[in-house]
DNA sequence: TATGAATGAGTATTCATTCAT
DNA sequence: TATGAATGAATACTCATTCAT
């Protein structure tokens, strides 16, 4: 019974006071994406992201005790949000076939919404501090264990064939970067993983029936 | 007759001259490499370079105009280098499928006898000039449509599946980075590029013979 | 005989280095110690010492790694000062009240000279880094068990009477401070100190002889 | 009728407001004290201030309308405490030794409770604003005068023998500081006080009575 | 009164580049 | 050529102060 106007306010005061703060921080983390993706840590300045959130310098500082912070936070925050997304789909006892399908139309569409991210993880700006080298190393062991387990499980499944497992998810891994930035396209990131996946699934090669049926049509 | 030891080398100068300039131009770009390669362009002073090649930092101004100068001609360097060893291949005429298991292999040796050129490709850190975004894209296409012209070759030749040429050539690219970088591996290049080929040539599926083997054999 | 040209400017360089870049040194020791002394550390910029003497701010940052260092330097050129003046007197073997007088005449002639030291001393901001603080520290204890062998030594003549050392020299240590900053005279610090010296050497004076010899001579 | 508590607090508030407004502004004031008294000025922050006594940063400034002349306050009411104490005791007619030994002893009491105090107005950060330093300069001289009095008062009433006043003044002053800071002991403040008379009376008495008596008494 | 988010002037420090020797 | 002292623009970060709530 005490006092029910001020719980009232305190605890609207608590939610309009977090859901402020966070938005603010979400912008700049956002803001701050951008412009280290396209000039590069180095390259940005605190007041750049600042003038571009429209606050004053100081202010960053009261969302992130440093630029190297703020950087940290980025990734932190985007790997949260991926892991968050492939988990689930992980979690699921699709055939590894379809697994891997899923999982890379899954980090085709995170990319192609966060090629900031991207951008910056493939900058590989590692020795910023220590806490970034580790994470960003982290990351691709993860990321590679992730393609690993799927090649296994599809080849004990008997849907793939035996590969050196380690050198097949690291070109996985590879691939992504290249494709995100370098395919120039209106396909949707379903479909260029589908594509991808066709490569990696079929290879090269030409296949008996198509060769057969190139013979036969005269391709 | 006073120094005679001087003189001598005055008279040799000329040429001593030409090619000692040259030694230490090549020296600096060389120490310059790797200190950029491991800590980035920004965390490498020109003073840290000076010391480590053994000279005050004045002395690399009389080499490079700039930084940003020093940097692109690492570039440009490398650049040649890798050219004048694919240019022959390219020249020959052999099978796409030859040729393109030779490209792999020559471009894996290159990078592995130069892993610093390749971390400071990838770490594209494209915005210090113009002149260098110019150079890192220039090279990128050159290599994605070197990529592309094989495939397209064997496509024609029958010996390749009919892909999108465009995006195989993009994951190709794409793997080179991530294989150089994380295989942790005693092969030779060749014998990786050999790996890597046979990836990307039957694909990991399961293929009829393998699958009929599998059946007869019971494995 | 090998290349005594060079071996000449060598010496000569080494030389005229290392005075030229001494003087600047001490230069600037100099002013930024007059600065300090007047508005205290924190007071001024580094930039105010650098245009005072002369040069661009970042000129001194070549000759000393920080401005806590900077700060720290005139404390221990001081201290090295003062000790070196000091240690002869020490050695000597004069009788306690010689001794004594002629301490306070070379400390208040130091201090005369360098008041700014004395200042800066006094104004005791310690807490900067903590070698700041072990350096004041350090002297003071040192200053101060100067006073008590003095003192020591004087009763054991039996020049002194029995006062309690340490309390005592904690007095002359701390009268220093005050006389030199705010005893307005033309005196010399040689008469300064005889002064002062009168009025503690009183105090802990065996008083018999003056006393028998104030009542014979009608003193 | 409605909220007749807040009604019941606001009638009380005239004088509960007021009460409670002083009792915070002391509780500031002395909290500052302790830090700028451990830390210096310029290295305690208002918000670090706020933190310790359990307010918000902005809540300083409404009862100092600067940092500057909070500082400036914490001394303004030191000398109000230590005048108050000191005017009762110079108001009274007694000899001049046993008022010097009383002044010490209030002196060296208040300082033993206000070591803080002591140690700011020893920092000497004089250089803050105008009215600071005017501040420490007219206690200082008030202070040294106090002094100068007494001695005046003794010499007149033969008790003291004829000194320079105002050295002798000067060197009573400095001596409080450094016997209050270093003196490491468990007497109390009168104990100290005395043990200080001394050896600054024999010194300063004229010796006729004490060495009669000595030589008369055998003392 | 009280809060604490926001401000932005101020400062130490770094480092590419120049230039007298 | 080579040196290395000197420069000064650039930048992360701090903190006293303000003000809307």
């Amino acid at each position: 019974m005490a006092t029910p106007k001020s719980m009232v306010r305190q605890k609207v005061q608590g939610v309009s006071y977090r859901s402020r703060r966070e938005r603010r921080r979400e912008q700049i983390i956002k803001i701050a994406s951008g412009l280290i993706s396209e000039k590069g840590y180095h390259d940005v300045t605190v007041e750049e992201i600042a003038d571009k959130v429209g606050v004053a310098k100081g202010t960053i500082y009261l969302y992130f005790p440093s630029k190297e912070k703020l950087y940290l936070e980025i990734l932190e925050d985007s790997y949260e949000a991926i892991e968050s997304i492939l988990e689930k789909e992980i979690a699921k006892s699709d055939p590894a076939p379809i697994k891997l399908k899923k999982v890379l139309t899954l980090i085709f569409e995170f990319y192609k919404r966060n090629l900031d991210i991207l951008r910056i993880l493939s900058r590989d700006e590692t020795h910023l501090i220590r806490e970034h080298y580790e994470f960003t190393e982290h990351w691709r062991l993860r990321r590679i264990k992730l393609y690993e387990r799927i090649l296994e499980k599809g080849q004990k499944e008997g849907s793939f064939r035996s590969t050196n497992t380690k050198l097949t998810a690291l070109i996985m891994f590879g691939l992504v970067r290249s494709v995100m930035f370098f395919y120039r396209t209106d396909k949707t990131a379903g479909e260029i993983a589908d594509e991808v996946f066709t490569v990696i699934y079929r290879g090269i090669l030409v296949s008996q029936v198509e060769e057969e049926e190139g013979l036969l049509y005269g391709n």
